[in-house]
RNA sequence: GCGGAUAUGGUGAAGUGGUUAUCAUCUGAGGUUUCCAACCUUAUGUCGUGGGUUCGACUCCCGCUAUCCGCACCA
């Protein structure tokens, strides 16, 4: 690729000027594991707390945080387990780990199906040479995932459990808290920001794929029956770059690309919006973002529709956001594994009247008559025709039949209202990658050029998310202007929420060049005047303009 | 996981089977009325890791780890 030497100098400038750092390189480093350093640090929390504000703007949305720590049943029921496991055997000679479902291909139509008891029984039966030495001696076939499993607890005691794949699953498993700090009052959102941890067979490309992550994830619930509207008037005029499921490019605003069909929900239209505005707010190039609609089978095990937000950088075009309908999954795959309601409720407009008029069974004569088949035949008589006559035969489901006579039903007439029914909520999810996002704001902020032939490099970052928000620099280290410049950086340092770095060493040129490499905004100067007028020069990072200003009248303080 | 390439101060590079391993830049101290990487003096800091061959290994060989590029898998 054209811009691999472009891509090595900005990473030799990250490590140099401690923003992105591999980690533990002390002992040889580790893969997919990076350090943000001393200024990738605040870069990291600054975009994290953007993207907070950026959501809960919404109104609706709240902030939680669930532990990264999760037992084994919420990831099963989560379909992660099934999903992001393999199973693995280990030959005895040559201890080569093999995964078992491929030894298995040419006699199985798709192994990867089986579950673990099938694949074992498998295995014994067909016994595959090992591929790398030949031999026919397989261990026990073990579960090999891609989440770090760990114990929790000690010894005996102690139960399986995994570094959570994704934060979603503790706003799913927070339903009832949410739902009753939102007055059970769809639609609402949840966020939160956090870290993920797969274990990769292969972690690549710096910052792109990591074994241990940080996501920012929101799930969205909503009430299938009754869309939102969304106001997408803002996004007019911006054509978006959307490829379709079938790999077309339409060239649409949010508005058109709805009402042709090709953006199936109104929420994920919108959060699409959305999201285009905060990576803007983040200063990624609005010519390097484009929308990638999942093809059917590309999907998720949990998504009904999902479109990708894609950055273009030094790495070629990198998915960075998922916007996913999961529709009901999570919430109904929780519900059936925990046994407890995930639902809200959703009043009819008009009280349903429900007239029942049939059969039941009389308990007092039936339950003693019948013991442990009364609640089948109960079943069973409900669905008995009104002119039904007695005694009559049932067949149970193990096909036994069984004689109900008159004495153990009895007619039930009844007008039942309903207010209101139970549903299972829908979910749209923006997922966020910040590694990958922050990666993109450097990539895209990452500016070189030339002063006095020299290549001059340049972090053009928003203030919303410079690390640094300003460098106080005296001119010269004596007269009076160390003192005046350390006052106003000791001053600085006292305002929450800003950030100050004092220099005072090298040339002013020189200064005003390490500044710009961490993307330091402003640069203010105290100089000869300052011990005069108590003024200073306040200089711009992106076109290096200055200002002469008072101290006072310094913008951020 | 497989195949290929690579690993030298913080960064970027050069180099050698032989004893104090080189250069630039960066960083620290001092000097210099220094507003866009000036200059002078000076200092700190390197052969990824373990084993082998050898009188002697940063150099040659092997393993490991990491990085980069394909493939596979995946987000």
């Amino acid at each position: 690729m054209a811009d691999d030497a472009r891509l090595e100098r900005l990473q030799g400038m990250l490590r140099q000027r401690g923003v992105l750092l591999p980690a533990f390189d002390l002992y040889g480093g580790a893969k997919g594991l990076y350090d943000f350093g001393p200024v990738g640090g605040r870069l990291r929390s600054k975009i994290n707390q953007a993207w907070l504000n950026h959501w809960t703007s919404l109104g609706n949305v709240v902030e939680i945080s669930s532990p990264t720590v999760t037992p084994y049943e919420v990831l099963e029921a989560s379909g992660h387990v099934g999903e992001f496991s393999d199973f693995m055997t280990q030959c005895g000679e040559c201890d080569e780990a093999s995964r078992a479902d491929t030894l298995l291909e040419s006699h199985h139509p798709n192994p990867d199906s089986l579950n673990r008891g099938d694949l074992q029984a498998l295995l014994d039966d067909v016994s595959p040479k090992c591929p790398a030495c030949g031999a026919v001696s397989w261990s026990q076939i073990e579960t090999q995932n891609l989440m770090f499993s760990t114990t929790i607890g000690a010894g005996s005691s102690g139960r399986p459990g995994f570094m959570r794949p994704e934060t979603a699953q503790g706003m799913f498993t927070m339903f009832p808290a949410l739902y009753r700090h939102f007055r059970e009052q769809l639609p609402f959102g949840a966020i939160q920001v956090g870290k993920g941890y797969r274990n990769e067979i292969s972690p690549r490309q710096g910052m792109i794929r990591l074994r241990e992550f940080n996501m920012a994830e929101m799930e969205y619930f909503i009430d299938p029956s009754s869309q939102e509207t969304h106001d997408f008037s803002k996004w007019d005029s911006t054509a978006m770059e959307l490829h379709d499921g079938e790999g077309e490019v339409h060239n649409l605003s949010l508005t058109q690309a709805i009402s042709i069909g090709l953006i199936r929900h109104q929420t994920v239209g919108y959060f699409m919006g959305k999201t285009y505005d905060f990576l803007l707010e983040l200063g990624i190039d609005s010519q390097k973002v484009r929308f990638r609609q999942h093809a059917p089978d590309e999907m998720a095990h949990y998504a009904s529709d999902c479109w990708d937000v894609e950055l273009h950088g030094s790495y070629g075009w990198i998915e960075c956001v998922g916007i996913a309908h999961r529709g009901c999954y999570d919430l109904e795959a929780h519900e059936k594994a925990s046994g407890r309601t995930l639902r809200a409720r959703r009043e009819f407009l008009e009280p349903k009247i429900v007239e029942i008029d049939g059969w039941t069974i009389d308990g007092g004569v039936a339950g003693p008559a019948f013991r442990g088949d009364a609640g089948q035949v109960k079943e069973l008589v409900e669905l008995l025709d009104l002119e039904t006559e007695f005694p009559v035969d049932v067949v149970l489901n193990d096909g036994r039949a069984l004689s109900v006579e008159s004495q153990h039903v009895k007619r039930v007439q009844k007008t039942v209202k309903e207010t209101g029914e139970w549903f299972i909520p829908h979910v749209v999810e923006p997922a966020f990658g910040i590694d990958r996002i922050l990666w993109h704001v450097l990539d895209h902020a990452y500016d070189e050029s030339e002063k006095g032939g020299e290549p001059y490099r340049m972090l053009k970052l928003s203030s919303l998310v410079a690390p640094i928000d300003v460098v106080i620099l005296p001119l010269f280290e004596k007269n009076g202007m160390d003192e005046i410049a350390s006052e106003l950086h000791k001053r600085c340092c006292m305002i929450p929420n800003l950030v100050s770095m004092y220099d005072a060493s090298g040339s002013i040129g020189k200064r005003y060049a390490r500044a710009d490499e961490i993307g330091v905004p402003l640069c203010i100067t105290v100089d000869h005047q300052s011990l005069e007028d108590n003024t200073v020069t306040m200089r711009t990072r992106d076109d290096g303009s200055q200002v002469r200003i008072s101290i006072d009248e310094l913008p951020f303080l």
